[in-house]
This record gives structure tokens, sequence and C-alpha cells, in this order.
DNA sequence: AAAGATTAAATCGTGTGCGATGCAAATATA
DNA sequence: TATATTTGCATCGCACACGATTTAATCTTT
């Protein structure tokens, strides 16, 4: 059926396309992210501390695929910012609890309508919604196969 | 259809997933990469002057969606290693040009077993290879369509 | 031909990512 | 309980990314 040529084509046109639209999706969300003074990954960190209130340095690393070598640094900056509180646990000494400050809590509303503005650029003519559903979809299933395949190398 | 709350999942699980898909795409490389004393982005520089064997610092870039300030840098790093050459173009004493040493063409054949490795990673018993490419198509439709709401911007 | 605009690289500063290592607290094991 | 191991975070060094600016060369316009 395939080729070598052929799947050595698929793979290149798969990674690096995920790597281009990674870095391309990011800089959609700089026009928006500017004005609150906050970078695309501090952003993911606030999208969960938002839902979550409180969590870990862990937990945060958990769900973004980071570890504290990232986090830690990226989550100072956040505390200088004023937006977060970072206390360590007295249960636990030595984990980090990263809590939301009142300026951080208050960003969500001007945060709000960022989303909906970033979805309405991918909906066009040339890829309805149900079709970037699917998508979406598909890339969520990749995300955990590769997951898989990385985590087993630990 | 849809409600504001749906929207902003989508997006969420849209956007994201890409950063992450990427990320751990390219660790995927990295056990591979590290015999060859390259990073990924030094290795799609590289995948470029294998097909062409010669380009400016533009072209590259045009290709790999960077600019000068990202590969300038990088360009340096792999002359270094002795990989490439920059050679600043007589006819246009603006341009840069890049080609491939001795030593940089021969890797080619070291690199050249990388991509079925990474492919049979991602084909698995839940994405076969045609549902990995009728994904690819969607990638690249969406990166095109991100591409020109930037390019826009400018 | 001279002045102004554009272009291609380079440079600078900031913020990630991440492998490797260090360290102290908590847990497991002998 | 003493020792060994694991865990969570921090630190370090290096390599991207990228906005902003600079510089020199080329092109445009007059």
């Amino acid at each position: 059926m395939s080729n070598s040529c052929e799947q050595l084509q698929l793979n290149n046109q798969l990674c690096f396309p995920l790597y281009a639209a990674s870095r391309l999706t990011t800089k959609m969300y700089t026009p928006h992210l500017k004005p609150l003074d906050i970078t695309y990954p501090q952003y993911l960190v606030l999208l969960a501390l938002w839902q979550y209130k409180q969590m870990s340095v862990k937990d945060i690393g958990a769900r973004l695929f980071l570890e504290s070598n990232t986090l830690t640094p990226l989550l100072k900056r956040l505390e200088q910012k004023e937006l977060i509180h970072r206390v360590r646990s007295k249960t636990d000494e030595r984990t980090v609890m990263v809590s939301l400050s009142t300026k951080g809590d208050k960003l969500k509303e001007q945060a709000a309508e960022i989303p909906e503005k970033i979805l309405s650029a991918f909906t066009t003519e040339d890829f309805d919604e149900s079709e970037l559903i699917s998508f979406r979809n598909n890339l969520v299933k990749l995300l955990h196969i590769i997951q898989d395949k990385t985590s087993n190398n630990k």
C-alpha cells in the first residue's frame, strides 16, 4: 500500500504541521493576552486555576504536561504580577499550593471573551464547526497515543 | 446548536492539544536526534537543506515559519557543528546563503531511518494509516487558515 | 543621480521548555 | 527505629521563539 517515501512524507507532514500550528495558534492569542499582560503558557495555568481554585505545582504540571523546571519560574512571574499565591503546604512540606489572588480571580472576567474570538477565526467556509469537532477528537486521540509512548520511556 | 460554553470548551480543547501534541512529538524525536547531536528545529532546517541543497535564511524561514531572530543563532550552531556553510551572497549582500557541508550531507543517511521509526509509533490499533492521512489533511488545512489569519496582522 | 522606502540579517531582551542535578520531606523497607 | 527509596520542588544550563530595534544593502520614486 504505502512505500517508504510516502511514509517519510506522512511523518514529516504530520509532526512539522503540529509544530507550526502550535506556534501560530499561540501567536493568535497574543493580541488578546497582551492587554492582560500575560503569556499563553501563563494563560493556560490561569485557566486551570479558574477551574480548580487551588492546585499543587504537580497538579498543574499533570494538566499541562509540564514539570517544575518550567513551572516554578513561570509561577514566580505570575506571583510577581500578583495574580496568584504560592504557599508551601503544612501537611506535606514538599508540595507548594498555588491559588488565585483576588486580582487573578477577577482577570477571569476580562479573559472570558477570548475563546470565542479565537474560535471564530478557525470556523471559516473551508472548515465548519462539525469538521472542527471531528478534527479535535482525532487530535485528542493522537495526544493520548503520544502520551502513552512518551510516558513509557520513563 | 452550540452554546457559548461548548465553544469555550472546543477552543480550549483545540489550541491546548496542539500545544501539548507539538511538544510531545518533539520529545519523541529526541532519542533519535541525540546520537546525531542535533535538536528538532535543527533537524527541520537540515531536512529543508537535504531537499534544496542551498537556501537563503529567508527561504528557510518561509518554509519553517521562522525569522532571522530565531534562525541566525540556530544556523550559527549548525555551522559550529560543521554541518552547514553560511556565505553572504555576492549578487545581493543582504542575503546569507546556507548550504550543506560534506559532513552535513552525509548526516542525511544516518537520519534516513528516523521518520519511519516515528511513524510506527503513531500507527496503532486505535489509529490506522488512513485515519492518520485524513487527520494530517485536516491539520494542514487548519495550518493554512491560521497562516492567513496571522499574516493578515502584518 | 539623490532621497526615501523596502528588504534581509543580525542583535537584544524576555519567556518558555527541558534534561540533568540538588535538596529536603515523606514514604517504604529492612 | 534506622536506612533506603521515592517524591515534589527548585536550580542550572542550553536552545529555542519572538517582539522590537538596528544596520547595511537594494529598490523606488522623483
